[in-house]
DNA sequence: TGCCATACAGACCAAAAGGTAACTATGGTC
DNA sequence: GACCATAGTTACCTTTTGGTCTGTATGGCA
């Protein structure tokens, strides 16, 4: 059995970082914001990641309470995962991150590799603002 | 030789992830806003972090532009680390995530066992928002 | 009876990240 | 010549994370 909710780190940050930083978790959680998703639609939308690894990544955040898990008992069976109250708090952190990322790049000039990130980037899709303009976006 | 600037994930919020989410970046950060700082203040700062580390740490932010390094030439050498603008940019970016770890916290009753982020948490001292409030510091 | 779909679980493996401890280099001081 | 301090590097090991592939349970359908 893993140990049901191990420490999380005691600083703030670093416990945020602890909890979003898994490999598919930012891409799971912004299809979720969408509404609730069946494991199989996840598996569509997010291609690369591999059965286990997806479900390894749910059951993390439903443990941190950023997922819920529902089960209807029906044959074959459906379980849909939404995200909680807790989880759309996160929408507006996850936006500063890509913008921040989005002005890194551009510092680096690396604008081109990169790709949308849809509905995290709504608020400035014009020309990237560069270090000295407003880094996060005022929600 | 490790490949120099090994390509970042193509969606911002995972190449921010990804640059910021090193096990010791964000405390780093957070002394070297306070000024510039040399090897060996930075292992007193940071105690529980080996030396090696933390210069793989430092290595890996000075490649991504977080931040610098000054050599003077003295014996016994000195270095001096500082953090760049565009590493300055990503502090209300780690005031998100503090304040959102903080939020956390409060919601699954683990704020006891948090430690403030000094710096990190300057905006509100008082009793953590939950859910239903401002998430970001509106910076 | 065998096949289908869905939602898992488990064995096993590989790479990345983090950590320990010992070694190097420089040039001053005792 | 031995020792000091600073700022590294290196070999080696452990843990964590992500990944492949195969197996299981359920009950409807042909």
């Amino acid at each position: 059995m893993v140990d049901p909710m191990k420490r999380l780190p005691i600083l703030p940050a670093e416990r945020a970082l602890k909890i979003i930083a898994g490999r598919w978790k930012a891409i799971i959680l912004y299809h979720l914001y969408e509404g609730p998703r069946r494991l199989s639609e996840l598996r569509k939308l997010v291609p690369d990641i591999s059965q286990k690894v997806l479900i390894q990544q749910l059951r993390e955040m439903e443990e941190h309470q950023l997922v819920r898990r529902e089960i209807f008992r029906q044959v074959p069976p459906r379980v849909d995962y939404s995200a909680t109250t807790l989880g759309r708090s996160l929408e507006p952190v996850l936006l500063a991150l890509c913008d921040w990322g989005r002005m890194h790049a551009a510092e680096l000039d690396e604008v081109d590799r990169l790709v949308d990130c849809a509905r995290f980037e709504r608020a400035n899709s014009g020309p990237i603002a560069k270090v000295g303009e407003a880094i996060v976006s005022t929600a």
